[in-house]
DNA sequence: AATACGTTTAACACATTGGTTAAGTGAAGG
DNA sequence: CCTTCACTTAACCAATGTGTTAAACGTATT
């Protein structure tokens, strides 16, 4: 998984176009595992080990009724991932703060040029 | 990676926290593999491939000038990111939408009793 | 009681990942 | 030149991830 953190485990989750489907899928409804199989083409077994997965990384919690176990969808660490992203929205999103970026950008560049032509002191 | 579209491979590159810190670095200024390397304690090899990993999920870009290849910080692929997180923002954040949230819950649950065999309690 | 059903676990195969060290490439610099 | 420097590639290893099928488990059904 990369790391053992939470974010790590969330992001990791988040890599399987399957585990983004289930999420999808359980963001209109809790669902079963045999409910959670049927669109899919892979066998039950199979998505049970993404719902294990899911469920490590708290994206979702499960609950017992009988022989059915139900998924239903926290999206409690996506609001933790969210954040990481945002911090870095200023980097794409050019409306809200083109300036900062295109001062970041070329102070950025300037550096980067400094350090790569000029004196090689500067690399240590 | 899980899969081989775009989401994919920004999520998995997120996923582990030398990457992340990386990318951080990469927010403050462009930067060579040797100045990558220093702070991390892996060898410059592995930074090279975090970097390749980096690379093919569009997250840098990387320039050539002598002997000196920079990494620049590009995040785009993280408004995709964003945008897709975003989409499950009504799960977590319930300021904006208590009601939205609570009525989806609701109905899920009492979409997913109804296919449980009909036991009413269970979900809610 | 016996069977069917929903789900998980086990055992296996195979690809990928993330690290290492050692060797290769190509530009810089004495 | 010939070496040094920055970096990448190769070869290898241990661990992890994703899928499979078959077996186990517990509850429902008849």
């Amino acid at each position: 998984m990369a790391g053992t953190d939470q974010l790590s485990a969330v992001f990791s989750a988040l890599a399987d176009p399957t585990r983004r489907g289930i999420l999808a899928e359980l963001a209109t409804r809790d669902a079963t595992v045999t409910e959670l199989t049927a669109p899919l083409s892979i066998s039950m077994p199979a998505v049970s080990r993404h719902l294990k997965v899911l469920e490590r990384a708290e994206l979702i919690s499960r609950s017992r009724s009988g022989k059915w176990r139900a998924s239903r969808l926290e999206a409690a660490p996506l609001r933790e991932a969210a954040v990481w992203i945002e911090r870095y929205r200023r980097f794409w999103d050019s409306s809200l703060s083109r300036l900062d970026a295109h001062l970041a950008a070329v102070q950025a560049a300037a550096r980067a040029t400094d350090r790569m032509a000029g004196d090689p002191k500067e690399l240590a």
